[in-house]
DNA sequence: TTTATATTTAGAATGATTCTCATTCCTTAT
DNA sequence: ATAAGGAATGAGAATCATTCTAAATATAAA
């Protein structure tokens, strides 16, 4: 199991390397992100941080996971028009968004298939990356 | 090429497959998706609307949009949150993202692509829809 | 036609996010 | 240590896309 002490000094090194500062807010808000991986909001975060930190701001939640985000830390997840979700899975995935629960669950893919998907496009064009969503319904399993 | 009239056809057969009613402003929508392919957001179709329909208002055009969509003649489109953009486009495509110039590209793909991406999925995982995204730089073609 | 129901419209309301700016916190050079 | 300078935080206002509300109008069916 990954310690609290290690994502620590992962995070703060990560943030070193883009010239950012290591912080108390930006560490609670890692942590929350590290300990339930069910996608949540900014306001989720923000009411899972607050325990920890009652004096925090929404504004502030919004900042770090967008420097999260920028560090290659988390990835930001959108659904439609809702609420911006964030995931602290870096593997390369794809998402399930399930229609009628509103869950988002992780899928792993196998090697090449991000590649493999890439190579229908046209030569001119340039693909940094490649986001693939499905919808539908997850059947809860036995 | 497809006549006006042809498409209006279409668009009144469909709407009342649904129960919906046939409109001046539902077809004057329409007929603005089809003319210009370029993914605009509804204040774009409403400022390409009231040209034809001056009293035209901005509800009314997310109203049609919204019917358009019901009805399986227009996809809705989202990047990040950005605001959401429309596509008459019907055959199986992903979006290219061009995130230099916000342009939007339809990426036509090869039979079989959705199913064999939709294969990966374990098997309590039963997707109606598969979305792909791509974002980077087109480079132009000469 | 008359009636019943859809649709349109203007404007208010909403929700997520971003912005502003004053305050506080680090870091580095002195 | 200490002061200066830049980062980061926080509270609240502002923004943007979209949805809601309610009244007026249009359409289709009987």
């Amino acid at each position: 199991m990954v310690s609290n002490t290690d994502s620590s000094e992962a995070l703060a090194q990560r943030l070193s390397d883009s010239g950012l500062r290591s912080t108390p807010q930006r560490e609670v808000i890692y942590n929350v992100l590290l300990k339930r991986r069910d996608h949540p909001t900014a306001e989720d975060v923000f009411a899972r941080a607050k325990p920890e930190m009652p004096m925090i701001s929404i504004a502030t939640v919004y900042n770090c996971l967008e420097t999260l985000v920028q560090c290659n830390l988390v990835r930001a997840v959108n659904f439609e028009r809702g609420p911006t979700r964030y995931c602290p899975n870096l593997h390369p995935h794809a998402h399930f968004h399930d229609e009628q629960t509103g869950s988002t669950h992780d899928i792993d893919l196998p090697a090449g298939l991000l590649d493999q998907v890439k190579s229908v496009l046209p030569p001119n064009f340039d693909a940094a990356s490649v986001e693939i969503i499905f919808r539908g319904k997850a059947r809860p399993t036995a």
